[in-house]
RNA sequence: AGGCACGUAGCUCAGGGGGAGAGCGCUACCUUGACACGGUAGAGGUCGGCGGUUCAAAUCCGCCCGUGCCUACCA
């Protein structure tokens, strides 16, 4: 009684849940050991922003790296699973930003000190919330070795890299053109830029050419930017503009004289094939400017506001300064036309708004060199990508790549370790803060205002993690790690920079493996979005179906390199997989006390029955393993999938419930019935745990057991002789011949409570034995009353029949028997059969088959030929016997 | 503009040179002592189009059409 109340009918996962994860942790059971004699796997998560919770994005890729890490760990490897969050600079500050405008503040009111104390603030909060969604989902981390891209540990580690980079040269200061978000007030990468096709306007401007009474017309989509131009700009070789030689232009409103320069950077077919020169705000201009010695003038400020250098639109936003210098200009007529255009313009990615190309000073990386060695590591195969073709996208941008921005003017991130002299202006960078100036000893320096990009410190997680630039024992064990899994979208971000910060910096690739996973998107295959309301939310998903069925969905759709479209509608499906697997379980408990009922036996006292299940068992072990290497986790969720479902619970439980009831068989065929029902099922559950770990530790725990966890007991693995190809064919035949027999059941509309006579012509007399021996489980699953088995049919009339490889059946319906229905039953298959009977004949009546292909192909279909051909013949016969018994009729 | 994917059952998608698959949905029957989050049986597809390679193509190759994504300094 009290069993019964444990296993209750339907699966609670939230009974479960919590008391496993909170005994995994207690027992250290996800603790690497860096002591260990034990082969190690490491893996470093990738940290997940402090920005507030996880997303399903984030349960798919740490769902894939659990499965994992849970069969290698299994497996008996010394496994380190490395957690961590990232500080994620400006998006954690747009949101902690958005979070105090809600309350009227602005950081400005705070100032640098206190708003980093809000930051920080919600980072605690942000990480709390990110560990317990990690914990609820079953992440196996080591919690002990939890990192955040700003502990002093991994800043030092930041520190160290900038200033050994300076030292080489491959850290520069400079006045360059970047990306500049005039809401982030800040610098920013050209990997952060989105490139957004958009519907503008291409303005045809007038310019007068000084000392003639004629003009030139410019066409521009940034009109305003005028008031910045330096220089028109033609081709060299472009005859039409001959004339404007050794001339000047007047710039419109401002009456700056502009000269005009020869440029091979003018594209002759493109507009009107003349140019105006903005050096302070275009990146092509800016580089016209250097070659031609033009001043660059910049026309507004940080947020994007006109400056003096605008006159009189000084102070205006710079679209408001659109809007009136277009009306200015067409007023005094040097508008000559607008025209609708489409164009992509760049968006800040975080928080989209319109970047500006902007003259700045700013901190960049000099990445070729870096590049190239982060090349050479991949094309040697050091670093494996899966699915490969993200590799020549590598390739490509490794190849093609621009020097890095680092320095973004915000407040959160990691001060850059540079000290200006205010006196001599010398500039010092060191790992530890400077007393004075090195070069003056004035004691007036400050530190330079900027923070890095994220991603900087983000490229050194795979060692700044385990204790770089001290010489750790994590860092000499664990790293390189073993494999990483992120997403596609943060290769260049990310994975990218890693492998160019690893092999500089540890001589090393900072993983030998790179998995990654796909997208989710929802089920019509539109991105997840806020704003578009179709979020699916972790925590309530996994309240709602459970957190195995949860992951089980994700590793399930998880085909490689894909896009994967989730609903809700399936992690129903396989919730109810869950409880499948939970039923299945409760169905062994409740027959079984696994304290006296257990056995020991040998191959001869088990049935065909349970070697087909043994068999079949080890051959889904071999193909989960196979899948898992491979990281083709979806085809290895399918196989257990279909196993669990439809071999074990269809028929070995079917099949074993004869043996457990006490009138059906000898005690001692209980027993062994028992034992394997067992033996199976704990098999079975430690296959399934790195998909479904809570679910299966319940399980496990009631089954008799010698480690203290599933978490730690031993993965199955294949057993290549274990393979029982005569249990295999012959359960084949079994089970054929009774979904047969339902099927006519079925389609003669006869009740299932109606049992039926049936009849068996088996000529083969081994098969014919086996189908003796096994009778009871067709009359039990077939609902039988009466089994005549015999070599051949006997003559009878009124029958339905039907034929499966081996097994001729009748089905006697005496006075319920509907003609028509049998006819058009037996009509129906006899053409489905003709239908493949005619393309095999076709083919095995071509010569160049029979001679080219493989000897084992051909005697295959030889072989499907002659069955179909018998089975044909045969339900023809009863086809006729039907007819000629009507006729008689 | 280039590059890369994808187009298979009503829907969402696996598969990947020799017998068209899954989940959900649908139809009929069934509260059978593990499970109605269940059982049994079933319907449904010229595997985007056109060519080519091959004894054999949904699968490999080319072109076309359609759909996504990434990269890009054309005013």
């Amino acid at each position: 009684m009290s069993r019964e109340i444990e296993l209750s009918k339907s699966y609670d996962p939230k009974k479960v849940e919590e008391k496993w994860y909170a005994y995994w942790l207690e027992n250290n059971l996800f603790k690497a050991d860096v002591n260990s004699s034990r082969k190690h796997f490491s893996m470093v998560i990738p940290p997940p922003n402090v920005t507030g919770a996880l997303h399903i994005g984030h349960a798919l890729n740490n769902t894939l790296q659990d499965i994992v890490v849970r069969w290698k760990r299994m497996q008996g490897y010394d496994t380190l699973w490395l957690p961590g969050t990232d500080h994620a600079g400006i998006t954690t500050q747009i949101v902690v930003e958005k979070h105090l405008g809600k309350k009227g503040l602005h950081r400005s009111n705070l100032g640098r000190e206190e708003f980093e104390k809000e930051v920080w603030r919600w980072k605690e909060e942000s990480e709390k919330v990110i560990i317990h969604q990690l914990q609820k989902l079953g992440a196996s981390l080591d919690w002990s070795r939890k990192r955040f891209t700003l502990d002093e540990g991994l800043s030092r580690a930041v520190r160290q890299v900038f200033v050994e980079l300076y030292k080489e040269g491959l850290i520069y200061r400079d006045k360059y053109i970047v990306n500049w978000c005039p809401r982030c007030k800040s610098a920013i990468s050209d990997l952060e830029v989105d490139h957004v096709e958009v519907s503008g306007k291409l303005y045809y401007i007038k310019y007068p050419i000084i000392g003639t009474d004629k003009y030139v017309v410019i066409a521009t989509t940034r009109p305003e930017t005028m008031l910045g131009d330096t220089a028109l700009a033609v081709h060299p070789e472009d005859e039409r503009f001959a004339w404007l030689d050794g001339k000047k232009a007047l710039l419109p409103l401002v009456g700056r004289k502009l000269p005009i320069i020869k440029d091979t950077y003018v594209d002759r077919e493109f507009g009107t094939s003349i140019m105006k020169v903005t050096p302070a705000h275009d990146p092509l201009d800016f580089q016209a400017g250097l070659r031609h010695n033009l001043p660059q003038i910049l026309i507004f400020d940080e947020e994007g506001r006109m400056n003096e250098n605008a006159g009189k639109f000084k102070g205006l936003d710079r679209y408001q300064c659109r809007e009136e210098l277009v009306s200015e200009l067409k007023e005094k007529g040097f508008l000559l036309k607008l025209e609708d255009y489409r164009h992509a313009v760049g968006h800040c990615d975080r928080c989209r708004t319109v970047v500006e190309p902007y003259l700045s000073t700013q901190w960049f990386v000099r990445i070729k060199p870096l590049a190239r060695k982060a090349l050479e590591v991949v094309k040697k195969d050091k670093i494996k990508f899966i699915p490969s073709l993200w590799t020549k996208t590598y390739y490509e941008w490794m190849t093609n790549i621009h020097d890095w921005c680092i320095s973004r003017q915000l407040w959160w991130g990691h001060r850059i370790p540079v000290w200006h002299c205010s006196d001599c202006q010398e500039i010092i960078v060191e790992v530890e803060e400077p007393k004075q100036c090195r070069n003056c000893s004035s004691s007036r320096i400050y530190q330079d205002e900027d923070v890095l990009d994220t991603w900087f410190s983000s490229a050194l997680w795979p060692f700044s993690t385990l204790g770089w630039p001290e010489r750790t024992e994590d860092l000499e064990r664990y790293y390189p790690t073993t494999l990483l899994i992120t997403g596609f979208d943060i290769l260049f971000f990310w994975v990218a920079r890693m492998i160019m910060m690893g092999t500089k910096f540890m001589k090393a690739v900072p993983f030998c493996t790179v998995y990654f996973n796909g997208l989710i998107r929802d089920e019509h295959g539109d991105k997840m979005s806020k704003s578009k309301g179709n979020v699916i939310d972790l925590l309530e998903v996994i309240d709602k179906y459970g957190a195995d069925a949860v992951r089980f969905t994700l590793a399930a759709m998880a085909a490689p390199g894909v896009d994967i479209p989730l609903s809700e509608g399936r992690m129903a499906g396989y919730r109810a997989f869950t409880n499948k697997l939970w039923n299945a379980s409760r169905f062994v408990m409740l027959n079984i006390n696994p304290e006296e009922d257990l056995t020991s036996y040998s191959r001869s006292e088990l049935t065909l029955i349970d070697r087909w299940m043994k068999s079949r068992l080890n051959t889904v072990v071999k193909d989960v393993n196979q899948n898992l290497e491979k990281f083709r986790f979806h085809e290895a969720c399918h196989t257990l999938y279909h196993f669990i479902w439809h071999e074990f619970c269809d028929w070995y439980i079917e099949m074993s419930k004869p043996y457990l009831s006490s009138d059906k068989a000898n005690e001692r065929r209980r027993e062994i019935a028992k034992t394997l029902l067992v033996e199976i099922l704990e098999e079975l559950v430690r296959l399934a745990h790195p998909f479904m770990p809570f679910i299966t530790e319940e399980i496990w725990q009631k089954l008799p057991h010698k480690d203290i966890s599933i978490v730690t007991a031993e993965y199955p693995t294949y057993k290549p002789h274990a393979y029982d190809e005569e249990a295999e064919q012959k359960l084949g035949v079994l089970m054929e011949l009774i979904t047969k027999a339902r099927n006519i059941r079925a389609e003669m509309n006869i009740p299932p409570s109606r049992l039926i006579d049936l009849y068996l012509g088996i000529k083969d007399n081994l098969m014919r034995e086996f189908i003796e021996e096994h009778k009871d489980h067709i009359i039990n699953l077939a609902k039988v009353k009466s089994l005549n088995i015999d070599s051949v049919l006997p003559p009878m009339q009124g029958c339905a029949r039907g034929v499966v490889p081996y097994v001729e059946l009748a089905i006697p319906l005496a006075g319920l028997i509907d003609f028509e229905v049998e006819r058009q039953r037996l009509q129906k298959e006899i053409a489905r059969i003709n239908d493949d009977l005619m393309a095999l004949r076709k083919k095995l009546n071509r010569k160049e088959f029979l001679i080219k292909a493989p000897p084992e192909v051909v005697a295959n279909n030889k072989e499907r030929y002659r069955s179909l051909e018998e089975r044909f013949a045969k339900l023809t016969d009863s086809l006729r016997a039907l007819s000629d018994h009507n006729q008689e009729r």
